[in-house]
DNA sequence: ATTTGACCTGGAGTGCACTCCAGGTCGTAG
DNA sequence: CTACGACCTGGAGTGCACTCCAGGTCAAAT
């Protein structure tokens, strides 16, 4: 299966003008083209790009991203470094993980906060605002 | 106790210039003055600083933030609508805590793949790269 | 035959969140 | 009394990750 530039957008969910400027700072390989000169996308083209989503979505800078690419076009020799990369990047989501889970506790506590500011609003009991509410 | 703006920063984890900045853009109020006209935090100021390096913790944008300080000026009044933003970014944080999860698993099982390759290896079997490692 | 729409290129522009800089002012230590 | 270090201001610069634009090509539809 091959896929017009638009429909590895919609694949992808990034923008026609992401794909375009992911392969220009060679983020992905040049994908084939079409008699027209036209991006001609492969399953493994778009297979690449899911991950690559995936790997935006844990925060990895583009930098790093470019970098595992980068080692990915030298084969199975680079495999070894290829998962330090995602082991590493394994251990600093489940970082942001703790840090997330320990904010929502913070936002739960402030929030808890606020319902009962708005209880004592209800009842016309003078109130106080909390440390730094 | 009040604060220089260094010892602002050291224990907020900002930097001198981000605390100056965030005065600038209304993030947070002009702290008091020394005689000399230097910035002198006091404890509350510091409280509100930390609460704010949280909401940045979980993703909040600067703009959002913003909001928030502004509506706290209002006083009281404004509790309903900044319990509202809390709640609102409660929310956002658990759903990239999901998010994350779900990379986690995808950065585990491509761990696993790559243990897998290094064992191939080590036997000198052929190896088959993983349809987009 | 022309119009339309999807695509192309190189390059400029955007928004965010800082970060740095030049030039100046204070208060204390030597 | 001067030298130092910490601080001040307004404004410019940075890095990141896109996003937009002008001007052009091409194939299919009218």
């Amino acid at each position: 299966m091959s896929y017009s530039i638009a429909e590895a957008a919609r694949r992808s969910g990034l923008s026609i003008d992401t794909l375009r400027y992911y392969e220009r700072i060679k983020l992905v390989d040049p994908p084939a083209r079409d008699t027209a000169g036209r991006r001609d996308y492969s399953d493994p083209d778009l297979a690449w790009l899911e991950f690559l989503t995936k790997l935006r979505l844990t925060g990895m800078p583009i930098k790093r991203m470019r970098e595992y690419a980068s080692l990915r076009r030298h084969g199975v020799v680079s495999a070894g470094r290829r998962k330090a990369i995602l082991v590493e990047q394994r251990q600093s989501v489940a970082e942001r993980i703790a840090e997330l889970q320990a904010c929502l506790e913070i936002l739960d506590y402030k929030i808890t906060n606020y319902a009962q500011v708005e209880r004592k609003v209800l009842d016309n009991e003078p109130t106080v605002e909390g440390i730094s509410a």
